[in-house]
DNA sequence: CGCCACATGTAAGCCGTTACATGATTGT
DNA sequence: ACAATCATGTAACGGCTTACATGTGGCG
């Protein structure tokens, strides 16, 4: 039995509420559920044939616009076997990056004025994504798909998980931005003539 | 000039509060810079050398305890000169990869008990990670560490962000559990004789 | 006529993970 | 004796990104 990588399993995850073509998965893995998970179209397709290789998916074939042929992909019943048994393992959780906390990490070698915009750029990114994600949640909310049993409950809980975690970035970034003119300002007074004033501490984003 | 990895971005911001050896690169690549970046031994040592080539670092060599030589590995003006400039740019932010929300998305193909065991596995996870941040969230604010102007407050900076994002994630994992408890219990109602009981809908973990 | 969406593939090269290799010192 | 910690490196392999390649049909 073939091995499965962490990318052909997310191939699994896309397909199991229906067959897909390449194409279509290539879209899947920017947007929807692009924000958890994204493959590159040249990885994708070369990793369709693998999996169909190993009998986890097959497809119908039909004559395609260009010069290749449109291909349907879908779960054979060894893939929704694969899928289940795959699903229910805890996560592998390799190698988080997250490059803004890198970022933050390093801060006292920054131009505290630059890392301002920085922050309030990244704020605005995460807010944008987050009225994404809300307009998602509503979609799926007026088609009741907070009921467990709804096929596409597991969408809906992802989002539950976005919109619970998104706020509280955001509120972050906000704070940052706030420490960063606070910090430009004491830098101008204590570095040219020792000045007085201390420093105005506020509460952290979360209470 | 030759052009600097994320990888090699992470190793001079880890090098900005004073000089380090490979092995405690390594080190730093695990534990507390680890839970938002991190890097292979194998990959770290080529890495320095690189930055050494590109002169972004210099070191000192002593004798070592084994075979080779040990080395103190610091900044160059030119290497907090790069640092400076790439901090304020808006991250490539790349490939998200999330393996428990991937899961989440193809829930309808799984085992609810199954993933019910799952979430509460994550939960214990994230539950243990945050202790651990709590722990060194303390050790920093008691050192003043919260003051701007601090030298750790970067570090400090990057705690109230965890503190601030993992306690939302615990609280998903643990409502998905009750989830997954109810959706067993719809199931074995509703397949084998239609049931009556209407599922009792509970609100989402942000309220 | 140029651009975009549809649709599928290949190639080059870097990035990352796992495993191998060496060897002194300190602790059980 | 055996294992762990300190300390630095190399090799092999697979994953991922960027870019190239091909061709139709619809829109402005």
């Amino acid at each position: 039995m073939a091995t499965v990588s962490a990318l052909g399993y997310a191939l699994l995850c896309a397909l199991h509420r229906g067959p897909l073509t390449g194409y279509e998965l290539v879209q899947r893995m920017r947007k929807p559920i692009g924000y958890y998970w994204t493959a590159q179209q040249s990885q994708i397709y070369p990793e369709l044939a693998r999996l169909s290789a190993s009998g986890l998916i097959e497809h119908d074939a039909e004559a395609g616009p260009g010069p290749r042929q449109r291909k349907t992909h879908r779960l054979t019943a060894a893939g929704r076997e694969a899928l289940a048994a795959w699903l229910v393992e805890p996560p592998a959780l390799r190698a988080f990056r997250d490059e803004a906390i890198l970022k933050t990490y390093a801060l006292a070698a920054a131009d505290p004025d630059g890392m301002r915009e920085f922050y309030l750029a990244e704020a605005e990114t995460y807010q944008r994504r987050l009225d994404d994600f809300q307009a998602q949640h509503a979609d799926l909310l007026s088609g009741h798909a907070d009921d467990p049993l709804h096929p596409q409950f597991g969408a809906f809980a992802t989002l539950e998980l976005a919109l619970a975690g998104t706020p509280p970035r955001i509120r972050w970034c906000r704070w940052m931005a706030e420490r960063m003119t606070e910090l430009a300002r004491l830098r101008r007074e204590s570095t040219p003539a020792e000045g007085s004033t201390p420093a105005s501490r506020t509460s952290p984003p979360d209470g």
